[in-house]
RNA sequence: GCCGAAGUGGUGGAAUUGGCAGACACACCAGACUUAGGAUCUGGCGCCUGCGGGCAUGGGAGUUCGAGUCUCCCCUUCGGUACCA
């Protein structure tokens, strides 16, 4: 029944067929079972699927299918994040329709993602852009606007030009849109915002209670969440009512205040210079701020500049009058727009108050240090007792924090107060390929929602995609006029589409019950199978979608909708695929084709230049070091695909591509098709063996405990994703095999050599399963592999008859001896001091100490 | 600047708790089989060596009978983040 040779493609295509039509992946709720969720990112359907996809589905593959064999009711599911910008760009460019273009991809990816072979339960396949998921988006949103989650302001927010669209905070990088990389620039815009920032403690609070994510994630969501503690210290105007607030974390300092600072944008900037002899100086420099870009003003190491405004305020503490400054270094959207100047204890403060020739009075002495203000550098920003500080002198600094906070707290000067570094999350977008904001805005009634019984707001397949610019549903009239659902006048329709981060920040509790067509989902497969227990992914989405979903899994439990806070209880961030790149001088990136590297030194086939085999780095079209998959599975197939991915690196490290170490990979899988043919004959129609050892040959007896040895070593792997020496253990086992056979020493026992060859085939499964499905096959195994449950091994059948025992004098590797393994502490230690090696460094010396570690070490320690 | 991670042979990487550093693989070298080998099988493969051994996990110190692993300092690389008050 196994061809002589290893054919791939064909085996493959056969069990792909096979368990489609067998069903074997589909699951459904079983109590009798303990449930395991396991779910990688669902990709953005751009058309065909890259290295990085088939990474981070291979990871995710061989956990199910190792998780099924360990006894799991696993689901494990696959869709497309399929709304979103290159599908706009594309029909703008191909004079196609978005969704046409989007269906196509999903066609092609689909295809490409069934060749791997990879083990989802296809009907629960799903697609974000269809109105059957977007409809229940809509319906959330409309139950958050009416519990004030979800809410409506004009401010600046980051605008692209290229994507002609608003972008979140998160999705600004570098002062750069995350997706096409151009400059984002400000501009003032009605939008509608979820109020993430209401939930920014408890998600703060949480990331400590995520012991299954890696530390470096969690990190990063503290710090983008950015809590600050401090205080709100309120200094008054003088001469006139009212006052200036400022936010800051070192209230101890400030008595060492010399200058309020306020960001340009603050209303009392013009309020308070109005009038006053500075107010053209002050005009000019608003004028100046307001035409520099302000993120341009952000990225800049720009100098500190300002301009005094003609007004003074009180020192609440010291009761000094200061000079009030207008400064680009202040931000109106952080804090309160305004900051306290304490040059000898704040950086920025110091460079400030040094061009503009101001006081810097310190105010904070360090331990076994006296600081002069004449003398001084740079800030002291550490910690120290308080001087100059009226009543507060002596205190050291941190105590003071909260001592000044109270004593401004009782004269209702100030208070503690909290700050976070996080916005709420703005998710308007004026563009086509989104779901529609199910909302509607009448002069007569305000904002009215859609009403459910009218949703899902169907995203028109009619509207015209413009080159630059405009947003295509607020140019189509039979979209956006609309009667109002409240008083029946004629009302207009919000013409943006929500941020695609919407649809994949609640898509994993779609995939519980995706056909649920009464409700966002079925509770009670919710309850079953969420949270998810293993999800997959890249670093890249640490903050933007993880922090997105664990905020939308926190609205949906406030709402009652579910019964939990974290969406995800493991994470698993892989890392890169990566190749080295090749640059020639004169024409940049060149594709491998481009280059001859026959010779000593490679050079640009266009130009002969030399070129240079430069970094090794993330695979991009745009750095043209792309490997394609579909050749891979053309040549090797999925199996060698798979197996080179999951050998090559271990998962969360990223991995470089290897022509070579395919080769690797494939040559290995021969080997293992070689060894089953081998021993097929002699292994076919017998049980393995589960008898005595004592029963056994030696060589058998080697074979069958190394096989047990290793079942258990791979299962170890597995459970902790060391998928790579999961990989090796195999080899090892199969090498002995051959060596074993080398000797003239060939499996006797017909039940060791079926041990052995169901072992393989189990083990290797979860990574190869078409290969070993056919080899399941050939031998007369019954059923599909992953509905078997994994060989457990036996206890008895691990331990060795005689270990080694390595000696050390002085800590250095002297000689080894084999002695049984159930020696005891004094025979092994009287072994070792016999030893030759042993002997000759002892020479001459005296033994000190004899430290005897069983089964492993004697360090005899000798003067 | 701040936060985090990582530095191990020619290369990718092993080394659950402190216990033989370099598993497994790639590359390379040699042998066997062969008309042939870019197939296959076998063996070798950190560096130095006077063949006794010595030196080696980015560098330096420390703890320990014993350190890739623990502690401290420094260097490099890669991520994240930044006038956040």
């Amino acid at each position: 029944m196994l061809s002589e040779n290893y054919s791939p493609l064909e085996i493959e295509e056969k069990w792909q067929q096979q368990w489609e039509a067998e069903g074997v992946f589909r699951v459904h709720e079983d109590r009798a079972k303990p449930k395991y969720y396991l779910l990688e990112m669902f990709p953005y359907p751009s058309g065909k699927i890259h290295m990085g996809h088939v990474r981070n589905y291979t990871i995710g593959d061989v956990v199910a299918r190792y998780k099924r064999m360990r006894g799991f009711n696993v689901l494990h599911p696959m869709g497309w994040d399929a709304f979103g910008m290159p599908a706009e760009n594309a029909a703008i460019q191909n004079k196609t329709h978005p969704a046409a273009w989007t269906y196509e991809n999903i066609a092609a990816m689909r295809r490409q993602l069934k060749r791997l072979g990879f083990s989802y339960d296809w009907d629960r396949e799903l697609a974000t852009c269809t109105p059957e998921y977007y409809r229940w988006e809509q319906w959330l949103f409309i139950r958050m606007f009416e519990k004030g989650m979800v809410y409506r302001k004009e401010s600046f927010v980051n605008w692209c030009d290229p994507c002609q669209t608003v972008l979140a905070n998160e999705q600004v990088e570098d002062g750069a849109c995350w997706r096409c990389g151009k400059e984002v620039r400000q501009k003032k815009l009605w939008q509608w915002y979820f109020r993430i920032t209401d939930f920014a403690q408890d998600l703060l609070d949480h990331c400590d209670l995520l012991p299954g994510w890696p530390e470096k994630v969690t990190t990063m969501q503290k710090n983008w969440i950015g809590k600050s503690t401090g205080a709100r210290i309120r200094f008054g105007l003088e001469g006139l009512e009212g006052g200036i607030d400022v936010f800051t974390t070192r209230p101890d300092t400030v008595c060492g205040a010399s200058f309020v600072c306020l960001a340009p944008e603050h209303p009392l900037v013009t309020a308070l210079s109005a009038g006053t002899p500075q107010a053209g100086e002050v005009t000019a420099f608003l004028e100046k701020m307001a035409r520099q870009e302000r993120t341009a003003r952000a990225i800049e190491t720009a100098e500190k500049e300002g301009v005094f405004i003609g007004a003074f305020a009180t020192n609440p503490v010291s009761g000094k009058s200061v000079p009030i400054y207008a400064g680009n270094f202040v931000l109106m959207e952080y804090g309160t727009g305004a900051v306290m100047g304490v040059p000898a204890h704040d950086q920025r403060d110091f460079d400030f108050a040094a061009r503009y020739a101001l006081d810097r009075p310190v105010v904070i002495q360090p331990e076994g240090e006296k600081l002069e203000s004449i003398s001084m550098t740079a800030a002291w920003t550490g910690p120290g007792r308080l001087v100059n500080s009226g009543i507060f002198d002596g205190m050291d600094s941190e105590g003071a924090k909260a001592a000044i906070a109270d004593w401004l707290e009782a004269r209702n000067a100030g208070e503690k107060a909290e700050r976070f570094r996080l916005r709420d999350w703005g998710i308007s977008r004026q563009r086509y390929w989104g779901s529609p904001i199910p909302m509607i805005h009448c002069e007569a009634c305000g904002i009215v929602p859609v009403p459910e019984k009218d949703l899902p707001v169907r995203l028109p397949e009619d509207a015209a995609l413009l080159e630059n610019g405009g947003s295509p549903l607020g140019a189509l009239a039979s979209f956006y006029e609309v009667d109002c659902p409240r008083c029946g006048k004629k009302a207009r329709r919000d013409t943006d589409t929500m941020d695609t981060f919407v649809e994949s920040s609640w898509y994993f509790l779609r995939y519980c019950s995706p056909a649920c067509d009464t409700a966002i989902f079925d509770t009670e497969a919710v309850r079953y199978w969420m949270p998810v227990d293993q999800y997959i992914g890249g670093v890249e989405h640490a903050v933007m979608h993880l922090l997105y979903s664990r905020y939308f899994t926190r609205v949906l439990e406030a709402e009652g909708l579910v019964s939990f806070k974290e969406p995800f209880t493991n994470l698993l961030t892989q890392g890169m695929v990566c190749k080295e790149t090749t640059t020639c001088p004169v024409h940049g990136f060149l594709y491998p084709e481009e280059v001859d590297f026959g010779q000593e030194k490679p050079f640009c086939l266009k130009c002969q230049s030399p070129v240079t085999v430069g970094r090794v780095e993330k695979m991009s079209k745009s750095k043209r070091n792309v490997v394609d998959p579909a050749m891979l599975l053309d040549r090797y197939g999925a199996d060698t695909t798979r197996l080179f991915c999951l050998f090559a690196a271990p998962p969360e490290r990223d991995l470089e591509w290897s022509d070579t170490g395919v080769e690797g990979a494939y040559r290995f899988l021969n080997r293992v098709w070689r060894l089953v043919l081998r021993y097929k004959d002699v292994a076919s129609g017998v049980q393995p063996f589960d008898g005595e050892l004592s029963d056994l040959s030696q060589a058998d007896r080697d074979i069958f405990r190394k096989t047990h040895q290793t079942l258990k070593r791979v299962a170890e792997d597995i459970d902790r994703f060391h998928f790579n020496t999961a990989i090796s253990a195999v080899m090892e086992l199969v090498n002995a095999v051959f060596s074993s056979g080398e000797k003239g020493e060939g499996i006797e026992n017909a039940g060791v050599a079926r041990h052995l060859l169901e072992s393989v085939c189990f083990m290797l499964s979860p990574v190869a399963p078409h290969m070993m499905e056919e080899i399941w096959a050939g031998l007369g195994g019954s059923g599909r592999l992953v509905e078997k449950g994994w060989p457990l091994w036996r206890e008895d059948a691990l331990q060795e008859e005689n270990v080694l025992i390595v000696v050390q004098v002085n800590g250095k590797l002297r000689d080894r001896v084999t002695l049984p393994a159930d020696a005891d502490e004094e025979t092994i230690k009287a072994q070792a001091l016999a030893s030759e090696g042993a002997v000759r460094f002892m020479e001459g010396k005296s033994v000190k100490k004899v430290i005897v570690v069983r089964g492993k070490l004697v360090n005899i320690v000798v003067a």
